[in-house]
DNA sequence: GGCTTGTGAGAAAGCGGTTTCAGATGGATG
DNA sequence: CATCCATCTGAAACCGCTTTCTCACAAGCC
């Protein structure tokens, strides 16, 4: 009895309540919002009205008056990589706090679409969260340049004007590397990620400037599931690498699990790394050796960053946030220094 | 030179638009929405005008003129849950298909904002998949009777009157425990997922139905990450039960890890079943026997539904899909079924 | 007691689109 | 050549809400 839905949605207007309550709608969006005094004795028939009613604020007349929409984007790749539910909650939390909701777009991982939906959600959010290691720098800027705010996740552009938070993706893989190379490696191989990822290329770079330790690297074509790093991790075995070094735990996962199987024991034999720490404690086959990723602390700056560009206007400089070396059972010193001799005339490290 | 930003976000409307076009608002949307016919060499110039200024239709005018806003929204429980990725990718390609787009919402697990967040998706989208397992049916119901289209996602609730798609986690949960029976097992024990949750009644359902297969069962209290099958499986041992059911996947691979550190071996000394197979290749310690949700066919046919019920009104029959035993590695005959013998008085299994 | 001030409520003007409605223009027709 | 009709375009109304503006009324002041 109480809401005979009419029509399709919740058909009730403000004007509805106003003219149950006896009031006009200006005085129902006052009393509504709190924006000011309203006689105690209206301001409750108002509230009568609108349970009797089930009066429900229609969202987009409100975000055209208010020209707010309450609510910020998010855009993901790819919402199966276990990486972005901790960015995400944290994102929410926060958001909360500033009363806004949050909404979550996913491009599937399609570069091609994701210029659309980030239009979208500028059109229908406040602010957008954009994590998107491979889109094309000239698409970034063109929507960077919109002026609309907009904050890029896990993503740095040196010569955009764009606000970012990233984890220190190069500086994570370094430490990957002093940590091999002191456990006395000295050939690594690395099992790539998508190709024109950013997250990817901060990684090569790092693994470059590791020469300095003394570390030699072949680079493998991988991608960044599992499954990728199942069937990449057969090329391991030619480059002569005691260690093995991946674009993510996924991967790295995927790559032990074929070198078990190829007869490879894992660390003994070869040392295998992960990146970014996903939580897959008493699931993996493996506990690995891995750089973690600050997750909730990411979102959150992230986060927080977009709603200082939302309601001050004023964009900080990009935040990088160190990763953490997290060591377990993955990794050894190499079993065989001497497979360095036959390497053409390389230098033999009289390790031991 | 092109877009001078002015203020916050995009301040271009329309008619700024026509104006630079030398034509009406009007005619622009005609041009833009093509739902009329215009000179071609005002299209042109509409058009020119458009990528000129960057402009973009403001979605709140845009849904508020229309009536509607191009959106459905999801709400899930919790994103870091391996099970709706999948799910989330078919509704968005029914969605995208129907020219909408997706936005998802998490409650993160809890039920009292969850209310709140469905509300907020009513009003800002056309339709609402609401996968909710532990929304307490009152609520439900208020949100149902709200006469906006929602469809319910992996949740049957027999009296209400909403279309919902679910995956048969009774059948499901019955293929389990005839395989277990075929293999000869008597007694089980059941981790029991989040008290309240309607996924886990309709498991335990199926666990009490399967007293016919002449298994007694031992219902343990646990939930729904692999930490809580990890600190729940200890309490397996005092059950007597040579087979051990579990509320999903994560649950069982977290007990397997237990077992295991307890000196139990899986599956000699005791089967697990997981539930809901989500994709572990090649990243789980163990291949686990379970069912399968088709879950691209549970988002597509959820999305499908909505966009009827959004479209035409008609609202079908609640779906049920079937699901389906994967046997794997985890399960075998019991070692010692003499246990039996000893129903009453805890016998002892000569484990040696 | 008349006039200024303060207070609270209603009327009305947007917000930025879409869509109806009316009008202008051009071609076809008698 | 005048009339009619079909097309296309612009003006205006409207979607539902917020917010300014205006006004009525009551209280405070000289």
């Amino acid at each position: 009895m109480r809401n005979l839905r009419q029509g399709r949605g919740s058909r009730v207007t403000i004007s509805d309540v106003g003219a149950a309550a006896g009031v006009s709608a200006s005085t129902v969006s006052r009393v509504l919002n709190g924006t000011a005094k309203v006689d105690p004795a209206l301001a409750a028939r108002v509230h009568d009205a609108v349970t009797q009613l089930g009066y429900r604020p229609n969202a987009a007349a409100q975000g055209l008056a208010r020209g707010e929409w309450g609510t910020i984007g998010v855009l993901v790749p790819d919402l199966a990589n276990p990486y972005f539910p901790g960015v995400l909650k944290a994102v929410s939390a926060v958001a909360r706090s500033h009363g806004r909701r949050v909404m979550v777009m996913e491009s599937d991982d399609d570069p091609s679409i994701e210029h659309d939906l980030v239009e979208d959600l500028m059109r229908s959010c406040d602010g957008v969260l954009l994590a998107s290691s491979r889109m094309e720098r000239a698409d970034l800027a063109a929507l960077t340049g919109r002026g609309h705010p907009l904050v890029l996740l896990n993503r740095i552009v040196p010569g955009l004007a764009a606000p970012a938070v990233s984890a220190d993706f190069f500086g994570g893989m370094m430490l990957i590397c002093g940590h091999l190379a002191q456990l006395g490696h000295r050939r690594v191989a690395y099992l790539s990620g998508p190709e024109v990822s950013w997250a990817n290329s901060e990684r090569i770079r790092a693994l470059e400037a590791a020469k300095a330790f003394g570390l030699s690297v072949t680079i493998l074509p991988c991608g960044s599931t599992s499954q990728c790093g199942y069937e990449a991790a057969a090329g391991v075995a030619g480059t002569g690498a005691t260690a093995l070094t991946t674009y993510n735990d996924l991967v790295a996962l995927g790559a032990v699990t074929r070198m078990r199987e190829l007869g490879v024991r894992v660390p003994e034999e070869l040392s295998v790394v992960g990146f970014d720490d996903i939580a897959l404690d008493h699931v993996a086959h493996t506990s690995l050796t891995t750089v973690s990723v600050p997750r909730g602390q990411l979102g959150r700056q992230a986060a927080e960053m977009l709603e200082a560009l939302m309601t001050e206007g004023h964009d900080g400089a990009p935040v990088t946030l160190p990763m953490e070396l997290q060591v377990r059972d993955s990794t050894a010193p190499p079993r065989v220094p001497a497979v360095l001799t036959s390497e053409g005339g390389g230098g033999k490290p009289s390790s031991g």
